[in-house]
DNA sequence: GTCCAGGATACTG
DNA sequence: CAGTATCATGGA
């Protein structure tokens, strides 16, 4: 049976193939699969488990194939809307390039990341939870721990030999105690910042829409703080894949760092206010060209 | 074996 | 208020 297909439209600026090469960047990722230039992903579409394959259709488009069901009016939607959020596709992007061009750093990002888009983490839960897990330790390790994270306590759905995971829900982990995660290698401290802020969302008291609705990203920021485990960079990563705000700027980024430096053939890491100065100009672009360099790094 | 990882917090002076 | 110790383990 051939699956139901659409098609979307994406912008002027946009190479969906160099969205792809972030997405692949790591082996271990199980929330979605990038094979032969195809993308899939497991998504809860009103109220039902949707295997989407994403590929380049014709023109300036994307095609979207719903593989395992034929998709309701609502999940078709609700898919659109997805991914215009998770390839960031309603930005214009002319001002972040006019920058770029002329910007002595970030004009060497280009070669390799024109058209990229800052890919997001739409739920905020994944996104905390991606974050805060991350702090600290090496991006393979990081995956690691993430992926026991959603193969213990996440869903499943198994389609033509492969595995496809959604995410766990903040109900399932608010339900553990920290020994639950401790036995999974998150140290004590993960375990209850997790668990706690699982709960926070569950109850209803933090939410992507509540902390948008606090007027600007700064308060969103405030918000995200003062939560235990969550500093400055974990809030500043959050409003920049999942809140999109185009300033946050994860600054004490270690992987931005190692950008620097490597673009800039330094013999040293940056020190922040050095990265402070390089930044001056940037605006409301601090994200868009702390994601392009990062991307320079895989 | 050593050093560093997409940091945050609690403690110390 | 600015430094320091601690976490926790893997990868290079």
């Amino acid at each position: 049976m051939t699956p139901e297909t659409y098609l979307l439209s994406t912008p002027a600026i946009f190479d969906f193939s160099r969205c792809l090469r972030y997405l692949g960047r790591s082996p271990l990722e199980l929330l979605h699969r990038v094979e032969d230039n195809r993308l899939y992903k497991l998504l809860r579409l009103d109220g039902q488990l949707v295997l989407l394959a994403i590929e380049s259709g014709e023109g300036n488009t994307l095609r979207l194939s719903f593989l395992n069901h034929t998709p309701t009016p609502a999940a078709i939607s609700e898919a659109t809307l997805y991914l215009e959020q998770w390839f960031d596709l309603k930005r214009d992007l002319s001002g972040f390039y006019t920058l770029a061009e002329s910007d002595a750093l970030l004009a060497k990002t280009l070669p390799t990341c024109s058209g990229l888009r800052l890919i997001g983490v739409n739920d905020l839960f994944e996104a905390l939870c991606w974050a805060i897990t991350g702090q600290q330790i090496n991006l393979t390790f990081a995956y690691t721990l993430k992926g026991r994270l959603v193969q213990n306590f996440g869903e499943k759905l198994q389609h033509a030999g492969h595995d496809y995971w959604l995410f766990p829900t903040p109900q399932r982990i608010a339900a553990l105690t920290p020994d639950g995660l401790r036995i999974h290698q998150f140290s004590g401290k993960k375990s209850e910042y997790l668990i706690n802020i699982a709960r926070l969302i569950a109850e209803g008291s933090l939410s992507q829409h509540g902390l948008l609705a606090l007027g600007d990203f700064r308060g969103a920021e405030a918000t995200l703080v003062s939560i235990h485990g969550i500093g400055a960079w974990t809030a500043n990563y959050v409003l920049m894949r999942c809140l999109r705000d185009p300033a946050a700027f994860p600054i004490a980024d270690v992987g931005l760092h190692n950008a620097i430096k490597y673009q800039l053939q330094m013999d040293r890491k940056p020190t922040i206010p050095e990265i402070q100065q390089m930044a001056a100009n940037w605006g409301n672009w601090k994200a868009y060209a702390t994601f392009y360099l990062w991307n320079t790094l895989y």
